[in-house]
DNA sequence: CCAATAATTGACAAAGGTCCCAAAAAACGC
DNA sequence: GCGTTTTTTGGGACCTTTGTCAATTATTGG
């Protein structure tokens, strides 16, 4: 086994189905992460969370089965993460720009995660409508302030979405420095029709957050 | 087999190895298309290329050697093709906007063409290549032309080049319809710094084509 | 048309995957 | 501490995949 990861810390007390299970779910956010999800088996999962792979079938109907509570939970989290740190923000462009930076700062400080999100986004729904429920929230809330000329449908969240991921690929692919959040917000906020000004202003503008730092574990 | 594809049809009157090969990369289309690059399986691709699985061997080292082929192939016919249409255009922006609509309405004619441009995206470096050729030239222009206030460096393409082909992919799940493609060209030109209405101007206005049509086959 | 060359075949070994289950071991409540 | 319940084990049945190769068949130039 490989460390402890997050979601067995957070089992450590329950009982001992519910921490083997957590070791499932950590091994399989590195298989994930490493092969992608066509690619990873139940063996190399099993293999990491050091159990025979029958245990694995004990746990989980599937590989599909593991996958879809993997991401959702991963997802769940980081977003919960997110909002809790931004409760004082009021403006939605300042919100905006301070939730995108955050989220791919968080996804960088936990790679595994950041991939596992980014891998999944094609196949798992339910990571989509995660990320997407606390961007949804702030853009309608521009709209409202006059701040976004733009109409916010499903296109346009998705096209937003893919930016921010594609963001967030560069940089765990190390293709690009920490500046490539506030790149990528300046950009978002160019498209919703922010003045380039004040589109830079917000992007690069230091992130004030409630409470001391940034928790990047469960 | 399933009728001939684009690359059987162009061998036709070359030797018998050649059209197999050929056949082979048309039934590597339809494979990668709809598993995935990871799912796919040697096997597969032969089965539906009507050969023996030890033929495939005959003509290729793997799957990735495949792969590869398949996705520089598609790359660079669907860059011909659009380039070739838009010699008398000499405005970067309505260059960009026009060669991203017509980018996307290629790849939806030949749906399987593009769905290996965007599974493939992520591991091919040539696709990004290839398809960033035909993009880097026009904003680079549109910046001499002083119509493009952003510096374009990668990740500014990477970023633009992943809002392309995520309005392909919501085109090709039939997510939307065919305004898809001056929806994004029109975000595009807001990133770049093209003024709200000028932007809607472009990226809406009729394509005017040299010649009578786009081709959609090889 | 025939010999030489080119191309394809089909079977197979080795590796690895999924999923199941009877038996053993560990954990738990009393 | 002890019997019951929970959990894990290890191995096996069965399938798919990859990649190779000697044998066979098709193509083609002379």
């Amino acid at each position: 086994m490989s460390g402890e990861g997050p979601f067995t810390h957070q089992a450590r007390n329950q009982r001992k189905s519910v921490r083997t299970r957590a070791r499932l779910m950590d091994a399989a956010v590195e298989v994930f992460a490493r092969d992608g999800f066509e690619a990873a088996s139940v063996n190399e999962i099993a293999r990491r969370a050091d159990v025979v792979n029958g245990t694995f079938y004990v746990h989980f109907k599937d590989k599909d089965a593991i996958a879809a509570e993997v991401a959702f939970k991963v997802a769940y989290d980081i977003a919960r993460q997110i909002d809790g740190a931004m409760t004082h923000i009021d403006n939605a462009a300042e919100r905006f720009s301070c939730a995108t930076r955050q989220f791919i700062e968080i996804a960088c400080g936990q790679p595994q995660w950041g991939w596992v999100l980014i891998r999944s986004a094609g196949y798992a729904p339910e990571v989509h409508r995660q990320v997407e429920s606390y961007l949804r929230t702030d853009l309608a809330l521009g709209v409202r302030q006059g701040l976004f000329d733009l109409e916010i449908d499903a296109f346009t969240m998705d096209t937003i979405l893919s930016m921010i991921l594609a963001a967030l690929a560069a940089r765990l692919r190390g293709d690009t420095g920490p500046e490539a959040a506030s790149k990528v917000s300046e950009m978002v906020l160019r498209v919703l029709g922010v003045p380039a000004v004040a589109a830079k202003a917000f992007a690069w503008s230091p992130i004030e957050l409630q409470g001391f730092k940034i928790q990047t574990t469960l």
